[in-house]
DNA sequence: ACCTGAACACCGTTCAAGT
DNA sequence: ACCTGAACACCGTTCAAGT
């Protein structure tokens, strides 16, 4: 049932994953749904999760936190990428609490290994999650906007990889952090001009 | 028009903002609405840049481009808590294209300044305007959530602010990238480590 | 130039009743 | 346990027609 919500979430977006197009497609009356779920975002959620769930399945194990966030960010990218308008869908359900954060529990565990304080990878995750969900959302939104030819030509595809490049950003501010918190005297250029 | 949008907007919240709603409030048919606006999402593009408008009336002359985008991304922040459901509004606007990205012109601006290259800003932007919008739609949500009862008392406020730790390893990871584009030393930053 | 009236083609959700 | 039928209270958008 969440499966031919996500069937029809890759076949016609989100706007035409209505209570009542899955019921129709599932040979079922709309009202037959909410025996199987409260409303509508519960089995947004469902959908949420499904979607997200390679990024799970990642192994960390013996990375740095620093390559971690590398790593399980890329892997949500491109789980998130692997399905139509799913950034937008997953960032409602993140947002609602309705779903957990895929890059929380990987970045804990392996901060944990190397004794980095919680905090600082709790921090490091909500960077990596809102980041990695806004720009999937923009750069989905982009594709369709291609598809309706709406976009100069030259705004299409610079070639360029913006997502590694800024993910890669973060995660050097991960690593001034740690540097900071424990390991050798390795000031960061916080660079302040009058 | 849009004000009067604006104004149901933090009285009556996103769901509320119909076309239907905001006719009645200004006294006028819904069709007469669409004689002013293509259609709903236009408006909604207007109210957007209302909201964002104070982001481009921050000076950061002459800060360094680490320093800009922790002044920004808090100034980017504040605009969006300061209206009800703003950062949901303001995060599909943006992802359609119908409104620009109040940081992207400020931080190429400065970073132009300094001699940093545009591809290095460009980066800055995007990584700092989707963690602002997305964490402050997560804050806003959990607001809304509160307000319902419906979270554990001690997931409600940490007392840490977790914004500005994440936005901080944001500004400390453009840092990093800095240093490798330009050498160690930053005009007047004091960054030096082997 | 600006708005009304009326319609079109939809939504999510509820709930008694059926099997 | 699982679903139907029918209704309720809405949506955004279009378009001829009015002033």
């Amino acid at each position: 049932m969440a499966d031919m919500a996500l069937y029809l979430l890759d076949e016609r977006g989100l706007p035409d994953l209505t209570m009542r197009h899955l019921a129709t497609a599932l040979g079922v009356q709309p009202s037959a749904l909410y025996w199987h779920f409260p409303n509508k975002q519960a089995l947004l959620a469902a959908v949420s999760e499904r979607i997200l769930a390679p990024v799970g399945e990642v192994t960390v194990e013996n990375l740095s936190v620093p390559a971690a966030v590398l790593v399980v960010g890329a892997r949500m990218h491109a789980s998130l990428l692997a399905h139509r308008d799913a950034s937008e869908l997953v960032s409602s359900s993140l947002a609602l609490g309705l779903v957990d954060s895929p890059v929380r529990l990987p970045l804990l565990t392996v901060g944990r290994a190397q004794g980095v304080p919680d905090t600082l990878s709790e921090v490091a995750a909500e960077a990596v999650m809102h980041f990695v969900v806004g720009f999937t959302f923009h750069e989905q939104q982009r594709l369709v906007a291609d598809a309706l030819g709406l976009l100069e030509t030259d705004e299409i595809s610079s070639g360029h990889d913006t997502f590694t490049d800024a993910l890669t950003m973060i995660a050097q501010g991960l690593a001034a952090s740690l540097d900071r918190h424990q390991g050798p005297p390795a000031p960061t250029g916080e660079s302040q001009a009058p």
